[in-house]
Parts: structure tokens; sequence; C-alpha cells
RNA sequence: GGAGAGGUGGCCGAGUGGUUUAAGGCAACGGUCUUGAAAACCGUCGUGCUCGUGAGGGUACCGUGAGUUCGAAUCUCACCCUCUCCGCCA
């Protein structure tokens, strides 16, 4: 969400950095103006008449009090009633309407974000690692995984249909040692704190990421999640939707809480399953489990001083970077141009791992600043030491450290070798049990 | 799921219709005192919206939403959450 004061003070920026964006500012602001002015205009005549009956009511009780007769005032405040609910109502109404249109406007992308349409205009800041060569034609992770039989996407699809993949045996067990070796390092060596928080959150919490009202069809809810309620702006504590990422539960941990200065930075890590509908991905990815329905990640997340958003996204990216290299995966980070920067985000990288077995380069992290966006939205607000001090809303930061499924289709694919096997990363040998390849399972 | 109790500011906690512009305490912050610190004492101390160049004013907020009333933290209804006990259960 966007600061009120700051669109109305700041309108002909806000057009343009949505119009950078490929979106149009008429479509999501409307008549804004307008809107603010009729809304401002209805809550000062609401409370000037407020303020009149207040006062009326007040020598009520002092008449009463000296028992005189308070027939006369009485009958004078009833008579505002009406034309308070009146007033009452339409600025409620304005209000609903600006909070409305707000709460679909994206983040505004900082300066440095360059303008662009595609993911084709996304420039690649670095490239790191020496991609292999093979004197064999490099196999798709679904055709090694078959053949190893540590994937099995014909099964999953009995169980549960499209976009899901069972994992067996070695299979299993990397896909888990990717996920305690990736938490090991953040907790460990990179000063985070380990999460683990519920896979199932409320629509509010959805609001305050920025995942609603907007992007509804991408999760899947339960039944007991209204959804129309979601669309219309109506956000509840006591419905439940599956986490399409760890940023939601995470992130929301301190909404509605005023954090002392000294806790910053609060840099947390959780491990969790992430359910996302691919609503509008139908074709795309359909081979392998580049693109599922449920897929499983560590995610890192900080609450940080606005002054120090930048510095962070840096290091949140590096502790991000670092796990690629550890695993010695070629990547490159790319910075997201303006058109393919995400809703709530105000500035993003995403990491882009080598796969050989397809010959290109796959996001396999996106690294975030969404300065004071999603704080807005979830009221999660920090104090400053000294006197007279507000509270300030926190910059929010948010990276995949990794994802899980595309870090093993990245090692299947960048360690096989010729004979259809798989060297396991040395820096992931000791998790699983010394185990130095991945061979075929019985 | 059943029964009971409860939800008040950063925290604890008073408050059952009219100076509540929410008592009191703790914490925090500023000051006095002190070589420094602590203690003690004095003072400051909620958030949003809105009006105002400003000082400052107005208004709303006591779990959420409706309602009764001239007037609601206080009364009514619905819902949510927490705690205790019972039931069911991994």
């Amino acid at each position: 969400m966007l600061d009120l004061g700051f669109v109305r003070g700041n309108l002909e920026v806000v057009e343009a950095k949505l119009r950078a964006r490929g979106a149009d500012p008429a479509a999501l602001l409307g008549d804004f103006r307008a809107l603010d002015q009729s809304r401002r205009q209805a809550i000062t005549q609401s409370e000037q008449l407020k303020a009149r009956r207040n006062e009326l009511s007040q020598q009520v009780g002092a008449l009463k009090k000296a028992g005189q007769d308070a027939t006369a005032v009485m009958e004078e405040t009833r008579a505002l009633k009406e034309k308070l609910d009146e007033l009452d109502k339409a600025a409620a109404e304005f209000d609903e309407k600006m909070r409305l249109a707000l709460s679909r406007v994206p983040n505004l992308t900082r300066d440095e974000v360059p303008t662009g349409k595609s993911e084709a205009d996304n420039p690649t800041i670095k490239t790191w690692g020496e991609k292999k060569s093979y004197d064999f034609a490099p196999k798709p992770h679904w055709e090694l995984g078959a053949e190893l039989g540590i994937l099995d996407l014909d099964r999953a699809t009995k169980l549960s249909g499209a976009r899901f993949a069972v994992y067996m045996g070695q299979g299993a067990k990397l896909e888990r040692a990717l996920i305690n070796f990736m938490l090991d390092l953040h907790t460990d060596k990179q000063g985070y704190t380990e999460v683990l928080p519920p896979f199932m959150v409320n629509s509010k919490s959805l609001y305050g990421t920025g995942q609603l009202p907007k992007f509804a069809d991408d999760l899947f809810r339960c039944s007991d999640a209204d959804a129309a309620c979601a669309a219309k702006g109506e956000f509840k504590d006591n419905d439940h939707w599956l986490i399409p990422t760890a940023e939601v539960p995470v992130t929301n941990l301190y909404r509605d809480e005023i954090l002392d200065e000294a806790r910053l930075p609060i840099c947390l890590t959780a491990y969790t399953p992430c359910f996302r509908a691919e609503a509008g991905a139908a074709g795309k990815d359909t081979r392998g489990i580049i693109r599922q329905h449920q897929f499983q990640k560590v995610e890192m997340v900080k609450f940080v001083k606005p002054e120090d958003s930048e510095a962070e996204h840096e290091k949140l990216t590096r502790n991000a970077e670092e796990i690629l290299e550890l695993l010695e995966l070629p990547y490159r980070r790319v910075l997201l141009c303006t058109g393919d920067t995400g809703f709530s985000a105000a500035k993003t990288f995403d990491l882009e791992v080598w796969l050989p077995g397809q010959g290109l380069y796959r996001e396999i992290s996106s690294c975030s600043n969404f300065d004071a966006f999603q704080s807005r939205r979830a009221n999660i607000r920090y104090r400053a030491a000294g006197p007279k001090s507000k509270p300030e809303f926190v910059h929010t930061l948010n990276g995949s450290g990794l994802a899980v499924g595309r870090t093993w289709v990245a090692i299947v694919e960048n360690y096989q070798q010729a004979d259809g096997s798989v060297i396991v990363p040395t820096a992931l040998r000791p998790y699983l049990g010394g185990l130095e390849r991945i061979e075929k399972q019985k």
C-alpha cells in the first residue's frame, strides 16, 4: 500500500512510476483527486456535526445534574442525527473506495530500477561459475530422475493430478538434505533465526504481504475461505488459505506490532512447502518439476530500518548466492526491470541457475526490497529510541534461499555423468551420510 | 463440539450510562541531584484521520461488526480470539 498523503502530494510521480511498470494509472487510481476531495469534505462536515453533538450532549448531562429540563437540547441533538448518518455513510463509502483502489496499486519501483517491459529487459548484474562441458548430451532432470528411480511424476498425477511430484529414495533424501543444508547455513553462518510457521494463513495475512485482494486466483483456498469477501476488500482472521510462500506467515509475524529499534534488524529464515494455483500458466513448463502446485522452499525474511534496507537487500541476496556457490552451481544475478518487478516489490534481484539439461538459466531465487509497502499494509512499525520519537514503518525484505525443488533440478542436471548417475556436491555430502553419488535405485 | 471466565494504551491493571479530554503502576524519554552511575524527586509520554502556513484545534478508536440512547469502554445482539474444565483426537 502506498502512503495516502504521498500519493496526494506526488500524483504525477506516482502516475509516471505506474506507467513505467506498464500499468494504467487511470484504471488504477481513477479520478483520485476528485474522490480524495469528496472524501475529505464528507469527513470534515461529519466531524463538525459530531463536535456539535458532543457539545449538546454534555449540556444535557449538566442540565440533568442541575435538576433542570433538558428536553429542548435533546430534541436539537436528535435532529442532528439524520444529517449525521447521511454524512457518515457518504464518508465511509468514499473511504472504502479509496482504500480498495489503493490496495490494488502496486509498489513504486526504486529510481535505479531500469525501465522495461518484460524479463527480456532485465540487465544481468553478474555471472558466477563455469558451465561444465559434457562429452555427451546432457539430459533434462525428468529423464534422469525417472531413470534413476528418484522422481515419479506419473504416480504423482494419480495421487494429485498435474503439477505434483513424488520423490523416492535418494531423491527424497536429496530434497531433505538441501533443506537442512540451507537452514544450517542461514542460521549458523548468516545470522538468521529459524521459524517454523503455519502453512495455512488467514486472509488478513495475505492482504498484509500483498497477495490479496488482487491475486486470489493464484492461491489455494480452503473451503472456509470466502473469496467473495476477499474480492470486496473484507479480510478475515478466521478463514484459511494455503501459503504461496513462507514470506506470508513470516512477514505477518509482527503485524500490528511496534518493535523496539534495538531489535532491528530482525532476520528470520523458514522452511515451508508452498502452494500455488499457477493460474494462467497453462502450457508453461509442463515437463519436469520446474513449475508445481506444491514445492518446498527455504525463505529469508528481514525487518529493517528504512535507511538500512538497501544494504540489507544486498546482504540478503549475497546470502542466497552463497548457497549456489557452495553447491558450485553456475548462476547469474539479474535486476528486474520495472515491467517485471512484482506487485509489492520496490526492487528485485533474481538469481538464475544454469540448467545444462535444458540449456538455459532458470530463476531459483527472487530477493526483494519492499520498502514500506508491506509494513504499511500489515501495520508493522518500530519506535526509535530518544525523545518524541513516533513509530515509523519498518522496511521488509525477503528472498528465497533457495527454492528447493529447483535446486534439486540444478544438482541433478549439472552433476550428471555419462552413465546417468549424479555426483553429490561436496558441501552436501555430510547431509546425505557421506553419499558421493546417486545411482539407479532398485 | 459442550460449560464457564475473560479480551482496556508499549506492558500490567482500574473503570457497569454524563469533567473518562481512560485512574494508578511499570517501562521509556527529558531534567534535578551526583566525580560517574544507581536511588530519589520533578516533568513528558497512545494511534489513525481531518482542519490549520504554524502554534494548535476537531474527530474516531477500550477484540470485530451492528444496535439502543441526547450521550456508550460501560447496556443489547451476532461473530472472533484467549484461558480453565469436559468430550474427541495425531
